[in-house]
DNA sequence: ATACGACATGTCAATACTTATATGTCGATA
DNA sequence: TATCGACATATAAGTATTGACATGTCGTAT
């Protein structure tokens, strides 16, 4: 159950709408860190802003709704980041196929490893040039949904997958 | 909806009781790729029976069922992962926490960088030994709930995370 | 003998999430 | 001025997952 807790760290970088916070999700933030439909964000915006962590500050054109973190959401996010890690949830359907890759039969577990490779090659490229087309958007999932540190994770993780595909690839086809 | 498939993996592997299966969650896989109580297994074991794609072959002590996959349940997991890679679910806390980073004041965040540091350094270790201690197991989620691709896997992915996270904390330091 | 921890399976209620459906506004362009 | 796509919110039904509860067995050490 972290989404609320997403919800209130996206509010701390800014003000925004549940239309706004709903695409976050579909960027970078949900395809490595947590995702979440807007049905989701909507009612739970609702509960953050009973619970007095939230609270709507504007309310613009179109019924949008802007909702900024309260004091009282800033102490808890800041609460809930500082805590000591319990090992939280993880679910990842791309990871979990590479997992079981071990239970395919030799040629389809080369194909999925060199599939995976090639992917991740094409993400990397992807990454690197919409990081270098936003270079100064330092602090933020912005509208392009990426701040610089995460997008520098993004590219460390494609690396790191690409070439563990590759290695992983090579010892099987060695072990021939 | 990837836990049928993650079964169905785990009993290509080999075939286990629900409650093995279980404990497999609790390991590397459940850290990295998908979680699952056996509350959601045993049902779950039942559903894939009834399917077809798995079967009871032996019912031994304490009331244990040890399933098996049919011929049918081998060709939905190959054709679940030769199927092309759709976008699939990813929920990680520890990411979600990482991307949020830049929602803290400064020290705050110097300090979750530096403790993701340690952590990942840690988690390096332990996952280093655990795998100089069992060489030989190249191709499964045994005991030990890991294999060498995964357990490489996993290596590497500690590295990543303990690598940015140095990188991020030394690059906030030097904006001072 | 008995107590304890690991083995082993299960149900049920509550919570969370997804998918489908619904409604309406605003700005741009054809 | 009509249409379209992006903006914007919302509910409801169905599915999936979690957490609490419940039960019982087997092997080992006291």
């Amino acid at each position: 159950m972290s989404l609320p807790h997403a919800l209130l760290g996206l509010l701390a970088l800014r003000p925004a709408t549940g239309y706004e916070l709903a695409r976050m999700f579909d960027g970078d933030l949900g395809r490595y860190a947590w995702q979440a439909g807007h049905t989701s964000v909507y009612p739970e915006l609702g509960k953050l802003a009973a619970q007095g962590l939230a609270e709507v500050t504007e309310e613009g054109a179109r019924g949008a709704k802007t909702y900024a973190l309260t004091e009282d959401g800033r102490a808890e996010l800041r609460r809930w980041m500082l805590e000591p890690q319990r090992q939280g949830k993880v679910r990842n359907e791309g990871v979990l196929r590479l997992f079981l890759i071990a239970a395919l039969p030799r040629e389809d577990a080369l194909a999925v490893l060199d599939r995976t490779a090639e992917e991740a090659e094409r993400d990397l490229a992807e990454l690197r040039q919409v990081r270098a087309e936003h270079p100064d958007d330092a602090s933020m999932l912005g509208e392009q949904g990426i701040g610089q540190l995460a997008a520098e994770f993004g590219v460390r993780q494609y690396e790191t997958v690409r070439d563990w595909a590759r290695w992983a690839a090579e010892r099987l086809r060695a072990e021939g």
